[in-house]
RNA sequence: GUGGGCGUAGCUCAGCUGGUAGAGCGCCUGGUUGUGGUCCAGGAGGUCGCGGGUUCAAGCCCCGUCGUUCACCCCA
């Protein structure tokens, strides 16, 4: 059999890289339940009608069918879920009777969608979301809540600054609407591009597509302009002399969030009131959310989401919700990948216990066992090499400790390889560093990776 | 789905106007006979993605195909 090549959009790690992934999910895991969120997990598959409901429709599925189906046939009628929000809709609807509201849980599961892929994106990827649902009314706290648990949790991980862009459908369909445009949403889809494509470009569209005048194509964009790290946006949208009903509710709640989140701007993460912020998504009610990795703009949004008022129900009852998600393998690949983030070891080994010889293999074999028994990672020789080649073994998976049994005068020693140090040791009392008991994560800046 | 770039050793890549396949790193052995990393000497490893064509001769030119990658689209 020749060398397989790999799937493009499907992307596996190595050990190494897979130990910073587990370190950042359990990272994410310990901040979400310290919050109280609990943990869930749904089906792979969701029935297609599930998920090309909502808007979703350009959605790429992957659609499940069976490999002896009679040609022809109809499929099984399912497909593999592209997030997590969908899929939870479901569950919530389905679960209704037996949860208690307002319910709320974090997600940490792969997802599959059938685009192009490219630098983080993905045909399979994890992502981690936090969402709560009520039944009939979600308090507007919960939107302030969600934003700052997430970005609790992306601050304690060893990834660059985030930013978290927030924004309120409720406040640019009300200024849409204040300003006399034909259809809000149509407005809605032409300003979201405006990352890509130049403003007089956008100005272009909202006229020939969004049914405005230059007038309103300007005010829409001196919307789009206005960013604040703090409650100024406000007045600056007022000064625009656009009244509307849903303008001010838009513009109390944004302004709600930004004052909840207040407490989170530092350093590594900073909450910016982003009124160009739309989503495709047209589920999205109120407050929506983007977040971005610094120095990683051409990744486009890392995380996003916001509130869906009406996405989960089953006729009599809806459950309003609101969430966001964060893309595992979205920022956590490319970091891999261009070798800034990675770990020093590829193998969860503290100690390495020297073999002397085959004969002699229960007595290393015994050693580990009481190491272990300490919560000590320890394994043991492959084979009575030279200790040459048994050290290079550690030395090559990063692994910090050698264990020479018997060596003086009969009693152990072990040696940190890396100083050369080599001391009389007992297995059952000896432990080494607590920074030493599991791999590290090793972060590399992109400054000093140029240098 | 549309358009561009790239497929040569395990990895990163070089290979001139077409003329018998290269480097660095890694790996293995020895120097060093239970203590690695440095150094020295030696060694293994290639259907040049695949198929066809042009040519005395193709890694190089042409066509096709597959893979990969970037952009559009869309989004985590």
């Amino acid at each position: 059999m020749s060398k397989p090549t790999p799937l493009s959009g499907f992307p596996e790690l190595l050990p190494a890289q897979r130990f910073v992934e587990q370190a950042v999910t359990d990272r994410l895991r310990r901040t979400f339940e310290l919050h109280g969120f609990a943990s869930l997990e749904t089906r792979a598959v969701e029935p297609m009608d599930q998920l090309l409901r909502k808007g979703e429709t350009s959605k790429e599925v992957y659609v499940l069918h069976r490999l002896q189906e009679e040609t022809g046939g109809q499929g099984t009628g399912m497909g593999l879920h592209f997030d997590l929000t969908v899929p939870f809709a479901r569950y919530v609807l389905e679960n209704a009777g037996r949860l208690e509201f307002p319910f709320r849980r974090y997600q940490i599961q792969r997802a599959w969608r059938g685009e192009r892929p490219q630098e983080g994106r993905f045909r399979e990827f994890t992502q981690a979301d936090i969402d709560v649902v009520a039944r009939d009314v979600l308090p507007f706290h919960f939107d302030v809540e969600v934003a700052r648990v997430m970005a609790e949790a992306l601050s304690a991980l060893p990834l660059p600054p985030m930013r978290l862009r927030v924004n309120n459908r409720k406040l640019i369909e009300g200024f849409y609407r204040g300003i006399g445009a034909p259809d809000p949403a149509v407005v809605i889809t032409i300003v979201d591009k405006l990352d890509k494509l130049p403003a007089e470009e956008v100005a272009r569209l909202l006229v020939d597509d969004g049914g405005l005048d230059e007038a309103q194509a300007k005010q829409c964009l001196a919307l789009a302009e206005i960013e604040s790290t703090d409650g100024s946006f406000a007045d600056r949208v007022r000064d625009l002399g656009v009244r509307h009903e849903l303008l001010d509710t838009g513009l109390e709640e944004l302004a709600a969030v930004m004052r909840g989140c207040e407490s989170v701007n530092g350093d590594r993460f900073q909450v910016v009131a982003s009124l160009s912020l739309a989503r495709g998504l047209d589920y999205y009610t109120g407050t929506v959310f983007e977040i971005y990795m610094d120095g990683f703009e051409n990744l486009k949004s890392v995380g996003g989401g916001g509130r869906y008022d009406a996405l989960a129900s089953d006729g009599k009852t809806t459950y309003p919700g609101v969430g966001i998600s964060f893309g595992i393998s979205r920022t956590l690949v490319p970091l891999l990948q261009r070798g800034l983030l990675g770990s020093d070891r590829s193998v969860p080994s503290a100690v390495l216990v020297a073999l002397a010889d085959e004969e002699s293999r229960p007595d290393s074999d015994a050693i580990a066992q009481r190491l272990r028994a300490r919560g000590i990672a320890t394994e043991v020789a492959a084979n009575p090499q030279k200790f040459g080649k048994q050290i290079r073994y550690a030395e090559r998976r990063g692994i910090p400790f050698v264990w020479f049994p018997g060596a003086g005068d009969g009693t152990d020693q072990v040696k940190d390889i890396r100083s050369g140090d080599q001391v009389d040791a007992d297995p059952g009392t000896w432990s080494p560093p607590d920074e030493d008991r599991t791999p590290r994560i090793v972060v590399t800046t992109e400054n000093e990776e140029q240098q």
